[in-house]
DNA sequence: TTCGCTTTTATAACGGTGTTAACTTTTATA
DNA sequence: TATAAAAGTTAACACCGTTATAAAAGCGAA
């Protein structure tokens, strides 16, 4: 009797529509205003319900982080593949980041905009590791052999993640002031600068 | 008869000691935990005695942020006049900005983290513009006259503020990950690499 | 089928938040 | 001294995250 499997399947099945009411509410009135009430008027459970499932609020936030940087590594990974130049590779997962975050508003806000992802919080969730693995294997790949071999591998990765956040957030802050294609030229030319500071 | 004078300074000292006791419970809790009651507690008056003074407790922080500019412009423009140079003057300012961060974590985390001071409120703050004036002056001169004279300076000044911005900000999420020297070598790295791509 | 046990769900409370309406006290003026 | 204005307080409203407690439902055994 496969009775301890569909209660199984019940229980995931609320679980998933609590993150899609989550979801939706984000969508239509972002994040701050996010709450276990209105999710379970939502999903027409009682509150505590909701508790059965995370253990608060948080939980759920962190959730949507993890799915946040799942998608993103996704993404980078694909990106990664098309080129074969660790330059060219660089610059695509520039653009793919970058794509993401505006694709992504709320993702992309909630993994590095409020909140503030602690080392202790980041350091849990795996894809982070893998996101930094990944740029940090390319740059590896673009400096060696260079006269630039034996560079901290981790601090030039922290100054290219530092440039694409940089840039993406300011541009988040004053989404107004300059056109796409504007912004995606300041990217390529603040890439093109880090990657031309490498192999020189 | 000094008699309304006397009252406006009463008034102004209540005001005082509101941003005081906010600012203290800022210190020891963060600014997530800063409360209209709690500070009304620590000022020793009721609640709407605070909403005599500020409109809501968004005016308060408005009004940190507004005091967090202020600082930040003050350092910046001091920095500003020691160099004469303006290759030099960006290294400068750059140092400063990063300085102010993390002397101040608390504002700056008001200022750029959370919230995300969007372009209407952002705008609204005199000092924010005369921020953006400084840096792109000093871009102004430095590519004066030189092979790249006719950039769009705003789209400069975009860059290089993304530059600090996303240094900061990495830096903050994991504190613990570099040393402050070689995080001011990233960040000079950066800068000069900025600097280099608009004199040649 | 009915009893009892376990799991699931709901009600209601606790302590907290920002904000404001209504009331009281103090203060200064005519 | 009566009166109008200012200052300050109490108490409420409508929320929030979280949890203790009670009710309902589901299920196995008698």
């Amino acid at each position: 009797m496969g009775l301890v499997e569909r209660r199984q399947r019940q229980k995931e099945e609320v679980r998933n529509s609590i993150l899609t009411a989550a979801w939706e509410q984000v969508l239509s009135e972002g994040w701050t205003s996010l709450s276990i009430r209105k999710i379970a008027d939502a999903i027409e459970y009682s509150v505590p319900v909701i508790y059965s499932h995370f253990a608060s609020k948080d939980a759920i936030l962190l959730e949507f982080t993890r799915q946040g940087f799942q998608r993103l590594i996704g993404q980078i990974k694909e990106s990664a593949l098309c080129e074969k130049e660790p330059a060219e590779r660089l610059e695509g997962i520039a653009q793919t980041y970058w794509q993401f975050a505006f694709d992504n508003r709320e993702y992309y806000q909630l993994m590095f905009g409020l909140g503030i992802p602690t080392c202790e919080t980041a350091n849990h969730i795996v894809e982070m590791r893998q996101f930094s693995e990944v740029i940090t294997t390319t740059i590896n790949q673009l400096i060696a052999g260079g006269p630039n071999a034996d560079a901290n591998v981790y601090l030039k990765f922290r100054t290219y993640w530092s440039i694409l956040h940089g840039l993406v957030s300011i541009q988040m802050i004053d989404s107004t002031a300059a056109t796409n294609k504007q912004s995606t030229a300041v990217l390529h030319d603040a890439v093109s600068g880090f990657v031309k500071s490498l192999i020189h």
